[in-house]
DNA sequence: CAGTGAGCGAGCTTCCGCTTGACTT
């Protein structure tokens, strides 16, 4: 058949180089590693040098048969995988899992998909490097035996299903961490003054001028007021200063996950789904980047575009090298296949993200913008201090025509205007002179994108993994996305107008946060364990040392296993150690002794999550339990809280001769009445809720119930066709199942429905549980 | 846009990095 066999990464790709290589070259994909260890068990030899038992992952075993045969048929097999460590370790456990002959196989590599690339990449073969791939087994093993040795050591001391690794056990301890920054941040305020004046002969202009000083009290800035009165002003200093701003460099997954959070808002998660899609559909190059580095061909793509549109003076072409840790540029920068394609065709939010990443590329070949900054002084007759007006002129637009970067923290309080034209000496007329108190501002929660920027810069985690592990954080439940509403907050404003001082209070709102990233208290304990027992593994270097050590390997300088010896000698003993001589770590805490019964009360992390426990655990008497409620942390539960939640369930009187039940289950507070169960709506207080309005819960549910209900069967009253979310379906004995395409679900007959519940093809999906062997 | 509603006992959970599907009841 086909004399040469190339294999790549990714299905998208190998379609394009097809495209490049002609009729004698086949070319498919790996879609990734097609070798791993098993996820049962640690699969690594720790008796015998640490030897990795990898093997073909289930889902690859098809595609891993079906490559086989093609590369017997081949004269050539071409490992095309990407150019770091762990593409070169896709290339050896292909040559493993395809059988392949070392005098049959070639490696090749090409970091951008360009015809030149690929031509040149062909002529340029070599063979696998074991280094390399050493140390991919290095990282792997070493990922390994820290998830599966940590995660199973929280299980039994913390809570079960826990998981701790390299990657999001860092990422955890820096939200716990900022949390606690935000906690302790100490508020102080200063006034700050401000003054608008204007000038002779330009009736419409006005100058808008900061105090050089913030005063710390107000009765300081009450007397520099006072002192104002009746002053004069007078331009001392105008001073021009030339300014250059540079564009920003081409994407990157991280610089991308950041911009489109900031301006479009966007998820982590969001924009690598959207980004694939504009991938697969060819628009743009490969998503999953640590490289700022846009080829030759994209180069002057660029650059003819930009004179297009533009005019050659816009044109600055430029090479951007990457200062990121650890950094492997295996691809191109994230950039549109063809920068005269300004939109495309697709979803909004296709076309949103695609014109962020066709003008932050374009930009990026464009000219510096040139700036004039000026600063205006003016001084005052009656004190020391003067007033400072800033302003900045664009001379020349440059790259800020199509794009500005944008900016996480949003402290800029006014951007610089326009300055109306004054002379040194020249006097002013003040308007209004304004004294606002103003607070400092505490340090800022992570959002997703503001995480991945700082797990970039100390060198943790990969492009493919940043959304995966923000993803791991929250689904672990150790932290929270989520909005959290501000508070009012008071300050003071003196004005001097027309020679007279005011005074009066205002109230901002603060501290209003949006789809920022929380720790849970779950996520607080488990930090806590880690910096206990294993502050080495969650220390920001431990992945940068040992990064280091994986490039001595890659380099032949090192033994992989003798690294992995070395450091798992320690780790296990510790693990061990903590095992045997450590108690539950609970997070217990005394908040009081119960009034009634003067049993002991504690909050504390228990099998289900935070709880509270009334009586001690080694008493007689066995304690009584009741889990928290969502919105309740342990650290701020106060002993009443406690004692409200041992209220539960509470009864509310009869309805239709059966009782009612006021409770709080996993899903939040609930109404139980004839072993039917009725969600509180989330302003109703399950504390003081009644029996009138419990029932009127019943009752709206039970409308909601019937308008949700296509069919329902008398014969059969089990089974009914409701209509849900994805569309109708069936119920039966608490299962559901879905209603093969073309029937009508309000004409299907008892018989008909009972077939679809028997068909195991409709059968709800469950998660993977068998077990093989 | 639905439904879900703990608490010994039995057995399970878990890592990080590469890649895309298949598409819920």
């Amino acid at each position: 058949m086909s004399k040469n066999l190339v294999i790549v990464e990714s299905p998208a790709k190998a379609k394009t180089i097809e495209g490049f290589l002609g009729k004698d070259y086949i070319v498919k994909s790996s879609y990734g590693h097609v070798m791993d260890l098993n996820k049962t068990q640690l699969s690594v030899d720790i008796e015998h040098g640490f030897e990795p038992q990898y093997e073909v992952s289930a889902d690859k075993k098809k595609l891993v048969a079906e490559l086989k045969k093609l590369a017997k048929e081949a004269e050539m097999v071409w490992l095309a995988s990407d150019e770091d460590r762990e593409g070169e370790a896709i290339s050896w456990h292909l040559f493993k899992a395809l059988g392949l002959k070392e005098d049959k196989t070639k490696r090749i590599v090409f970091h951008e998909i360009t015809k030149t690339a690929i031509a040149h990449a062909i002529e340029n073969p070599r063979g696998i490097d074991l280094n390399l791939v050493s140390a991919q087994q290095a990282r792997r093993v070493l990922d390994r035996l820290v998830g599966y040795e940590l995660s199973p050591l929280l299980w039994r001391k913390v809570k079960p299903a826990l998981s701790a690794g390299r990657v999001q056990s860092v990422a955890v301890r820096l939200i716990v961490e900022r949390e606690e920054e935000v906690k302790d941040f100490k508020v102080t305020s200063a006034y700050r003054v401000t003054a608008v004046f204007s000038v002779d002969g330009q009736p419409n202009a006005k100058l808008k001028a900061e105090l050089s000083e913030r005063f710390a009290i107000e009765a300081d800035a009450q007397n520099f007021l006072t002192s104002c009165i009746g002053a004069g002003y007078t331009v001392s200093a105008v001073e021009k200063k030339p300014m250059k701003k540079s564009p920003a460099a081409p994407f990157t997954t991280s610089t991308l996950q950041q911009e489109a959070s900031r301006k479009l808002g966007y998820s982590v998660g969001n924009t690598m789904r959207v980004a694939q899609h504009l991938y697969e559909s060819g628009k743009i190059t490969y998503m999953r980047t640590d490289s700022v580095n846009l080829s030759n061909l994209a180069l002057s793509l660029a650059k003819d575009e930009i004179t297009n549109s533009f005019g050659k003076e816009y044109v600055k072409t430029r090479k951007y090298t990457t200062k990121t840790k650890g950094a492997q540029e295996a691809h191109e920068a994230i950039r549109p296949t063809s920068m005269a394609a300004s939109s495309i065709s697709g979803t909004s939010e296709e076309k949103r993200l695609y014109d962020l990443i066709w003008k932050r590329t374009l930009a990026s070949q464009m000219a510096d913008a040139e700036l004039e900054k000026t600063t205006i002084t003016v001084d005052i007759s009656s004190s020391k201090y003067t007033f400072i007006a800033t302003g900045e002129v664009i001379l020349f637009d440059g790259f800020l025509k199509v794009y500005l970067e944008g900016n996480d923290d949003d402290s800029s309080e006014e951007s610089a205007d326009l300055l109306p034209p004054v002379k040194n000496g020249q006097v002013l007329k003040v308007g209004e002179i304004l004294a606002q108190q103003r607070f400092t501002r505490g340090p800022a929660r992570y959002t997703e994108a503001s995480l991945v920027k700082k797990l970039e810069e100390l060198g943790i985690g990969r492009p493919s993994t940043y959304a995966p592990t923000i993803s791991t954080i929250q689904k672990r439940e150790y932290v929270v996305k989520e909005d959290r509403p501000g508070t009012s907050r008071e300050y003071k404003v003196l004005s001097l107008l027309s020679d007279k001082i005011t005074s009066k209070t205002e109230a901002e709102n603060v501290g209003f946060e949006k789809s920022k990233l929380f720790p849970t208290d779950i996520g607080i304990l488990v930090n806590k364990f880690l910096c206990q027992y294993f502050e080495s593994i969650i220390d920001f270097n431990f992945t940068a040392n040992v990064e280091k050590e994986f490039d001595e390997i890659a380099d032949g300088n090192q033994a992989w296993n003798k690294m992995i010896g070395e450091f798992y000698g320690p780790f296990h003993k510790k693990i061990e150690d903590t095992n045997e001589n450590s108690a539950k770590f609970s997070g217990e805490k005394l908040l009081g002794v119960d009034p009634v019964s003067g049993k002991n009360l504690f909050v504390k992390v228990g099998r289900y999550g935070p709880m509270v426990q009334l009586g001690d655990t080694d008493s007689e008497e066995k304690p009584k339990f009741a889990g928290l409620h969502k919105n309740q942390t342990m650290d701020t539960l106060t002993l009443e809280d406690a004692l409200e939640l041992f209220s539960f369930p509470r009864t509310l009187g009869e309805y239709e001769t059966k009782e009612m039940a006021v409770a709080i289950g996993r899903f939040g507070p609930y109404v139980k009445h004839d072993s039917k169960f009725y969600s509180l709506a989330k302003t109703d207080d399950p504390a003081s809720i009644d029996a009138e309005r419990a029932i009127e819960i019943i009752l709206a549910k039970r409308e909601k119930e019937e308008q949700a209900s296509i069919q329902e069967f008398q014969q059969e009253p089990d089974l009914k066709v409701l209509n849900g979310r994805y569309g109708p379906y069936i119920t039966f004995k608490k299962k559901n199942y879905k209603i093969p395409k073309g029937a009508d679900p309000a004409k299907l007959s008892l018989e008909e429905c009972m077939a679809i519940v028997a068909n195991p093809d409709n059968a709800p999906k469950k998660a993977f549980k068998g077990k093989r062997k």
